[in-house]
RNA sequence: GGGAGGGUUCCAGAGCGGCCAAAUGGGCCAGACUGUAAAUCUGGUGGCUUACGCCUUCGCAGGUUCGAAUCCUGCUCCUCCCA
């Protein structure tokens, strides 16, 4: 097996990565593996908790892919068991815990979506499950006299949780363990995940150590802001943009993150050449966006998919020209009076209000229209002359055309 | 087992027995602005009603009172402390 040299392969690795600890152990891992021509064993766990990954989780996987391409070998961890537990990794409370069926569920669909970045033919696929459904009790004892609860309870999640009074489990101060014994189990050289993985990463050091095997090395990436461009891509702040959506979804996310936010989306997730991307930045921060979601996008979809996403978001939001699919509802005939309709009955009869009064809110605040000429509606018991085919619309995202033939 | 503090509208978090559908912040929605956004500013954010108004909500169940989210009793759940 031929490697690149050292340097070519650190610079690779060292692309949109936080931090890499021990960073001095990595250069000699990376020699040694050269010299004898052995892939490095490289570890990505995720725990299958929910359905969709988002581009947070492919941040690391891209990572774990690049390192595919330098020869090395991926190691899937499918957290089957620690997924169990639920990771207690920067939240304020405890996960709900999840039932081993749904885990199971989860996990296959989870796979699809991780062969979508990382190669999964060259990939080593492992389920925690195997080794830590095997444990017993005694084994579990001996894992857990490694670590004191003082070193547990400096992780910040756990410490603010005590400040707040809220409450810690037992079973979540194991999740840093079992993730750290993963590593023991395959032996892994380097370990990818975001920068609040730290704890669990050293711990897998000690416990390597404890059995005298090659210790490992944590590759960090930085944690991907969500939509807002301020808090973490997390599926909990419904600020992500999920792998398996469609092209015109996505690129109507991209566009609507923060100018402030693209720099660091290029670089987390794209392999353009640093110094493209800061031209493309110096352009219209418009063009900027719409670059960056095609070019996500293509990884995900086909680069012509890319396109038309692209010049339809242009179409029907940079122009405000009308969707394509547009909704159709139907209007019982039985609700007109001569062919007329009160204001706020009509919108929420089409379901575009979930109550009068909402709609009532939303036609004080000028957000609802009529017709392709969008002329607003002025008053909450306007009587509104319905034709077939009519366009209703409340605000930018909610609009249907009127069915009253009833068919 | 003992003690303390809590459960309020999406979340966080105020709340004097009447002026509480309930402060404030966040989120979300809408309008203005704009290159889409963000930021900013403005408004909105239980339900029913054309309107006056009415109805349901403050862990659960009772009670006191003309009147309770606010007081009392029981239950329940949560957190912390001591053992």
């Amino acid at each position: 097996m031929e490697f690149l040299p050292v340097e070519e392969q650190m610079a690779i690795i060292g692309r949109g990565v936080e931090k890499i600890v021990p960073e001095e152990e990595l250069a000699k891992k990376l020699e040694e593996s050269r010299k004898t021509g052995t892939p490095l064993r490289i570890k990505y766990g995720i725990d299958p908790t929910g359905i969709d990954l988002h581009l947070g989780h492919t941040v690391p996987m891209r990572k774990m892919r690049q390192f595919q391409e330098l020869g090395h070998q991926a190691v899937i961890i499918i957290g089957n068991y620690t997924a169990m537990v639920g990771d207690p990794s920067g939240r304020d409370e405890t996960r709900a815990r999840l039932t081993e069926t749904a885990v199971e569920q989860n996990a296959k669909t989870y796979l699809e979506q991780v062969g979508k970045v990382i190669d999964l033919d060259k990939a080593e696929v492992h389920r925690n499950g195997d080794w830590f459904g095997k444990m017993s009790f005694s084994d579990i004892l001996t894992l857990t006299s490694k670590v004191t609860i003082a070193q547990l309870l400096t992780r910040d999640d756990f410490s603010n949780r005590m400040k707040s009074e809220s409450a810690i489990y037992l079973h979540e101060c194991l999740y840093p363990l079992m993730q750290a014994w993963d590593s023991v189990e395959i032996k892994a050289d380097i370990e990818l995940g975001g920068t609040e993985q730290l704890f669990s990463f050293m711990l897998a050091r000690e416990l390597q150590r404890d059995e005298k095997l090659p210790l490992q090395i944590g590759v960090m990436s930085p944690i991907l802001v969500g939509l807002d461009g301020v808090r973490r891509m997390g599926k909990s702040l419904g600020n992500y943009i999920g792998i398996a959506e469609s092209p015109y979804d996505m690129m109507k996310m991209f566009m609507q993150i923060p100018d402030d936010a693209m720099k660091m989306f290029y670089e987390l997730l794209t392999d353009l050449p640093l110094g493209e991307v800061d031209q493309i930045l110096a352009g219209h921060p418009k063009d900027a966006k719409i670059a960056l979601g095609k070019t996500v996008i293509e990884e995900y979809h086909t680069g012509e998919e890319a396109d038309e996403a692209a010049a339809r978001w242009e179409k029907e939001i940079g122009q405000g020209a009308l969707p394509e699919d547009i909704p159709i509802k139907l209007l019982p005939p039985s609700e007109l009076e001569d062919g007329k309709i009160m204001a706020v009955k009509l919108l929420n009869l089409l379901g575009l209000c979930n109550s009068s009064g909402e709609a009532r809110r939303m036609i004080a605040q000028g957000a609802t229209y009529l017709g392709e000429e969008k002329t607003r509606i002025e008053t909450h018991d306007e009587l509104i002359a319905v034709e077939d085919g009519l366009l209703v619309r409340v605000g930018k995202k909610k609009i249907c055309r009127v069915d009253v033939t009833g068919n």
